[in-house]
DNA sequence: TCCATAGTTCTAGAATAATAGAATAGATGG
DNA sequence: CCATCTATTCTATTATTCTAGAACTATGGA
């Protein structure tokens, strides 16, 4: 991963709300959550809301995707993985001695849930 | 970890300066990195470096101890850990089968470098 | 076609963060 | 105790981000 994509995808989870949100997406797994569940459960306003969901997507730790009248938000697990490896890069200057490679592998969307 | 503490952390972390000091000091381990030497890898100008430390500083991603002229700058791994515990915390809705709990378990500082 | 639902875009004022020069403080050696 | 080295604080300017109302677009059902 490149500098300015870690920083870009740590700017966009450094507030609240999207943080809030991200970590909704990450525990619902990759059926993901609908907008509309996230303003239901975060309570943000929705013209706020896409704001924050488009700095999430321009980090790429969010991708989406519609599904009838709904959009379907899923986290970036290679993403997520990819900026968590880049932070613990070569920690303690041995990167076999601390930080693993990978930290999740989820499983395929569901069918009635895939785009 | 509370929301509010993860939130600064990353902030901390969502800029280029701060963020590439941050990997050297993870990157060098439990001997940590002085200011001086950490202004001569970055070249950034003295009061700007040490307004980004400070915010590191702030967020508890870094502590610091005087050692004669220099000031110390050494990773908080436990903060470490913390925030990528909580970014994936309950990931998939399973903890267990995603992320790991501890990422790196320093060893202690070298008596030499030891406050 | 007409309506309700689901989200986005536009806009602009309010709030926050970044940058770095100059002055300052703290430690050590001569 | 003075010069020097290391780093911080003060300050002001510039730039970016946040917030959310209002208007708009897209989808699907009646």
């Amino acid at each position: 991963m490149e500098s300015k994509t870690a920083v870009a995808a740590l700017a966009a989870l450094a507030h609240e709300s999207r943080l809030a949100g991200y970590r909704l997406l990450v525990q619902a797994g990759p059926d993901g959550l609908s907008v509309g569940d996230l303003q239901a459960s975060t309570g943000i306003p929705p013209a706020t809301l896409t704001h924050h969901l488009h700095a999430l997507r321009r980090a790429g730790l969010i991708a989406d995707t519609r599904d009838g009248r709904s959009i379907i938000c899923r986290v970036d697990y290679a993403q997520m993985n990819a900026l968590l490896a880049f932070l613990t890069e070569n920690c303690c200057g041995d990167a076999s001695a601390c930080a693993p490679r990978t930290v999740c592998k989820p499983d395929r969307p569901t069918r009635r849930n895939r785009p």
